[in-house]
RNA sequence: GCCUGGGUGGGGUAGCUGGUUAUCCUAUGGGACUGUGGAUCCUACGACUCGGGUUCGAAUCCCGACCCGGGCCCCA
């Protein structure tokens, strides 16, 4: 083995990335039916974008390089500043709120692990243009929503820096990140220490450890007894109404502060099991970047989830299909070509010999297809679910039939044959895929 | 950035208390069985991650790098 990709990064063949699309499909439909639309950013940005605001905690996983016009450029750790650089270019007039998603690669210089790679895959969603706790409530819903399609069960966690914040107004802004940063850690020794390096006061120190240990049924009153009745906490409370219309279990988590800088107001986080020291797919929550970028300052909130996270513990069937593979002798291979076209062209998933194979290793290659296939569905999927649902034909094209004008349809699991012509095969397959969809149809339902 | 386990053909493995041509299974290409499949047989291909060191001799022992896995930190 000479060359070998770069670490940190992969490749998909074909059977993961069948799944892989699969669920990001359903993600998709999600963001889609809600009324998102789809962009797309590139893949390298100028690297201040970043290093303006994202926060210490990304800057040293930047993946920079000057190019041939000496410009600094990175490739991007994460996607909303890129939306935003977008909105701010060209979209600051449009109607709002702007709701779009997106699904890319983002690239950190990091230690590979379970479910973290340098270059890894975020599906995200940003609201632009309002504030309101109708916006927040509706990323999260869609979030949980997304996650649920793609079978993953999260634990979701609700904050509001605003609450936070306030209770700090005193102290300097860029001593605040720090002390969110310790707070986001629970690194409370470090807290305590860095408090006393400020020479806070007793009362408000204790005010800043009840609350950032809120948790729960009570969290709300607290919060409100310890930073009394200001803006943030009814907008928090609004929110969380709004949470329980959507219908949606959550914690209340005064102790969210997220990794990135520019969060501002509600934040969330989605943990799942399974995925050892990196158990957070999702995480997101409003933030207001667009006047960092030079534009007039835009309220906004979105999310990240993070694709290859959902991918190791997602819970998605295998989708079987229906497959024809075109047999067919050397003095028939230019008949055989005609009706794999017209195979192809109904829609069907069809295979032609291109290995100039006698016809009886034609035969025998269906099988060992399938067979590699199979074992690749047990490593992707954990089973065999879904396999027996599936089928395979043969079109057998040789001169005894061509007299006729037929061909013989051979159905591969139970060996059996008959003579047919090219609208009669065509009409048995969308019988069979009909059936087939029909059955995982009732097979959806019954689950759900 | 820190701590920790591991790297033998494409995949899975034996060898690893140093000693001939590195074992076996599987996969892959070709062939036999000459228009009916998952079998069998023949044949081809194919590995000790890399670089140093110890030694008469290293897949085997030591060091380093690279890569993979796990745990911190951080994040998605």
């Amino acid at each position: 083995m000479e060359l070998q990709r770069p670490r940190g990064t992969r490749d998909f063949l074909p059977d993961e990335m069948a799944k892989r699309r699969y669920v990001e499909n359903k993600l998709r439909e999600a963001a889609t039916r809600w009324g998102y639309g789809e962009i797309k950013t590139p893949t390298f940005e100028h690297i201040e974008l970043f290093t303006l605001k994202s926060g210490e905690g990304i800057l040293g996983e930047i993946y920079n390089f000057k190019d041939k016009g000496d410009r600094e450029i990175a490739l991007r750790p994460e996607l909303t500043a890129p939306v935003v650089r977008m909105y701010v270019e060209e979209l600051q007039r449009s109607p709002k709120p702007l709701k779009f998603f997106y699904f890319d690669n983002c690239f950190r210089y990091e230690r590979p692990q379970k479910g973290r790679f340098r270059e890894f895959f975020q599906f995200g969603v940003e609201i632009i243009g309002s504030a309101r706790p109708e916006s927040d409530a509706e990323v999260i819903a869609l979030a949980v929503e997304m996650l649920e399609r793609a079978g993953v069960r999260g634990d979701l966690h609700v904050g509001h820096l605003g609450i936070v914040r306030a209770l700090m107004k005193e102290i300097q802004p860029e001593h605040q990140s720090k002390i969110m940063r310790l707070v986001d850690k629970k690194d409370d020794k470090g807290l305590e220490e860095f408090l006393d390096e400020l020479q806070i006061p007793d009362e408000l120190r204790g005010k800043l450890f009840r609350l950032i240990g809120l948790r729960g049924e009570n969290a709300v009153h607290e919060a409100r007894e310890l930073v009394g009745d200001i803006e943030a906490m009814s907008q928090f409370e609004a929110l969380l109404d709004l949470l329980d219309v959507y219908g949606l279990e959550y914690q209340v988590d005064l102790g969210i502060a997220r990794g990135l800088d520019y969060y501002t107001g509600m934040v969330f986080e989605i943990y799942c099991e399974g995925l050892g020291a990196q158990n957070q797919v999702c995480g997101g929550g409003a933030y207001r970047l667009a006047q960092l970028f030079g534009g007039e300052d835009t309220p906004s909130t979105g999310y990240a989830i993070g694709f290859d996270r959902i991918m190791e513990v997602c819970k998605v069937e295998y989708q079987p299909q229906i497959r024809v593979a075109v047999i067919c002798f050397d003095d028939t291979r230019k008949e055989a070509i005609k009706i794999t076209k017209e195979l192809r062209d109904a829609g069907f998933i069809t295979y032609l010999d291109l290995m100039g194979r006698k016809f009886r290793d034609q035969l025998t290659h269906i099988n060992t297809i399938d067979n590699a296939r199979y074992e690749q569905v047990i490593k992707l999927y954990g089973g065999m679910e879904n396999t027996e649902l599936e089928q395979t034909y043969a079109i057998i094209v040789g001169t005894d039939e061509l007299k006729a004008g037929k061909y013989t349809f051979k159905e591969m699991g139970s060996g059996q044959q008959t003579l047919m012509m090219d609208l009669e095969i065509i009409s048995r397959l969308k019988e069979e895929t009909k059936k087939l969809n029909d059955t995982m149809e009732g097979k959806r339902i019954l689950s759900a």
